[in-house]
DNA sequence: TTGTAGGCGTTATCAT
DNA sequence: ATGATAACGCCTACAA
């Protein structure tokens, strides 16, 4: 079929070893040489074989995003990001979603296939996934786990403090009933942010009211629906807090469908600051995590893992922010 | 480092190909022989090195989705399909944005790498691409080219005639004054959809005006920005038809900023029915195009010809509808 | 039903 | 600066 590097010594008159030494930039070869090697690989349109070589160098120039179902949009800022790295780092991106066909997972971690995987929420805090990648010896990276550890390097913004914020920030504002929608509870970050919230609750010493807080999918109908039940309450709440945009939106959904307006009755805040945050009316104040550049630093440290196993897991905690826009607003009741 | 096939054979007591033939589910061993394989393989913790594999197999498991950068959102459908026919399939996904490095793409089509390639808009359309492609003689498929060829398959919906279709539409609601935002002029399916446009036009007795349709670029900003040209017209449309459901977003955005209310004072409608579009207020009245089931048929089309390159291409064309939401309505002008 | 020989295309090692 | 030889781990072809 198509031609290899021995085509392209005997074409160039060279040993295949040459060939192999220009075509990976290697030191050692007369300039000369180098140019016949590469006109002759042009003319013969000679292409590299991926197979033989990761099988040769045991290595792999593939990562591998592992992805589960909830927020679409979360999984894209993270997959641009990734990919941008690899992109310019000489890497490909499989992306793999194993909320649908477990089995697939073990086939993509078979041996030599990739160099390196990156796990995000609720795969960043799964112990079976870690143990798979421990004992198949692939380097792994986490994005956003609860806590990190000494297995796996980690990249993460403070949740906790983040989700403070933005409670103290609503109730800087004047609001004391603040209803909060979490992610679900397997997720670190779900905790990680009710745990913020309570914090900043209890630092102002209002009572938690555990009615005010329900637990949605990450999901824009769950948003729709927790939101739903929140106003249902006796005494609702005049401010929402949703632990990601996409339930965020779902809030502002089912706020006005029950003629309630944004900001003007009630304040709806979100978390993540994904496209649908600017998209939404009114757009969307929520928290801001720089997503894509966790991405990508979580490849770079999966990286240096990569060349070296021994080397010591770093962790990265990136900053956030709060983006007010303007679907919050001061309480308007007693 | 960890068990290859001739160790597994050796502490099973066979030879390695019959490991080989246990690992491949290959007919012709006894079943105590296959189990004891198989428990050799489970204690041995062997993994099968897909680079070997490959190698002799003169194959891979991947299948390469190249996309560039204007609609995530229509992206994400089309990966979310392609990604669960994979898993079910026994592939997995690469994914790999050109727009950014595109000498990422000559690496990722080294000899061997990669299956089988998904082209979308506006690749799909992209000569250099497919030339590149059938030099190296890469099965590859297009979705929704701006017409078919023998080169290589393709799945489609008729843009044309969805598009004429909303119009005809529009015009029933007693628009008359219809703006059209298209989408890039290098993109096939902008083309397609705007003839639809004006056949539908042109079979009303209506006359095209050239100053209600501005070229877009799929992206939200302009949908924003053709929306406010449309209005600044001396004659403002009473319709605009957005060629994707981001730059309808677009456009509702600016028609707020404006105070001119949707449906009432004007009706905008779009184009693909991603997330978004149920996710505005008003809920979007758009084109329905099945994207996810778009990419599993390429894919599967893509297998036949990654099983025998010689097959005849096929070409699909899947059927569309009107989703007709919240957010058009009577004209109400004369 | 099971086993043996050989090679896929590349890189490592060691020589020249 | 360049080349010969030997693996990498698996599968195909053929043999037993």
């Amino acid at each position: 079929m198509s031609a290899t590097i021995k085509d392209v010594a005997q074409s160039a008159g060279v040993s295949f070893k040459t060939v192999s030494r220009v075509m990976n930039g290697e030191e050692g070869v007369r300039d000369s040489t180098r140019k016949k090697v590469q006109d002759a690989a042009t003319t013969l349109n000679f292409q590299i074989n991926t197979s033989a070589r990761n099988l040769r160098r045991r290595g792999s120039n593939l990562i591998a995003l592992i992805i589960s179902n909830p927020s679409r949009s979360y999984i894209e800022n993270i997959q641009i990001g990734a990919m941008e790295w690899c992109s310019r780092n000489g890497f490909h991106l499989v992306v793999e979603d194993v909320s649908a066909h477990p089995k697939g997972l073990s086939d993509l971690l078979s041996r030599g296939a990739m160099a390196g995987v990156i796990l995000i929420p609720p795969m960043s805090d799964d112990p079976d996934i870690q143990r798979q990648l421990i004992d198949k010896s692939i380097p792994f990276v986490r994005i956003a786990p609860e806590t990190a550890n000494d297995k796996a390097p980690s990249v993460r913004i403070d949740d906790r403090a983040a989700a403070r914020e933005m409670t103290k920030k609503l109730i800087t504002l004047g609001h004391s009933r603040i209803g909060l929608i979490t992610g679900p509870s397997e997720f670190g970050v779900s905790r990680n942010r009710l745990a913020g919230y309570r914090d900043a609750l209890v630092e102002s010493g209002l009572t938690i009211e555990e009615t005010l807080i329900c637990e949605g999918a990450f999901s824009y109908p769950s948003g729709q629906s927790c939101t739903s039940d929140l106003f249902d309450l006796p005494a609702p709440p005049t401010a929402i807090f949703a632990s990601n945009d996409d339930m965020a939106a779902g809030a502002i959904a089912e706020t006005y469908r029950r003629g309630i307006a944004v900001p003007a009755d009630v304040t709806i805040v979100g978390y993540d600051d994904v496209a649908v945050a600017s998209v939404i009316s009114p757009p969307l104040s929520t928290v801001r995590q720089p997503l894509k550049d966790m991405a990508a630093q979580a490849a770079a440290l999966l990286l240096a893992r990569i060349r070296d196993a021994q080397s010591e897991p770093q962790h990265i905690i990136l900053p956030h922010s709060l983006v007010m826009r303007a679907s919050h607003g001061p309480c308007g009741k007693t």
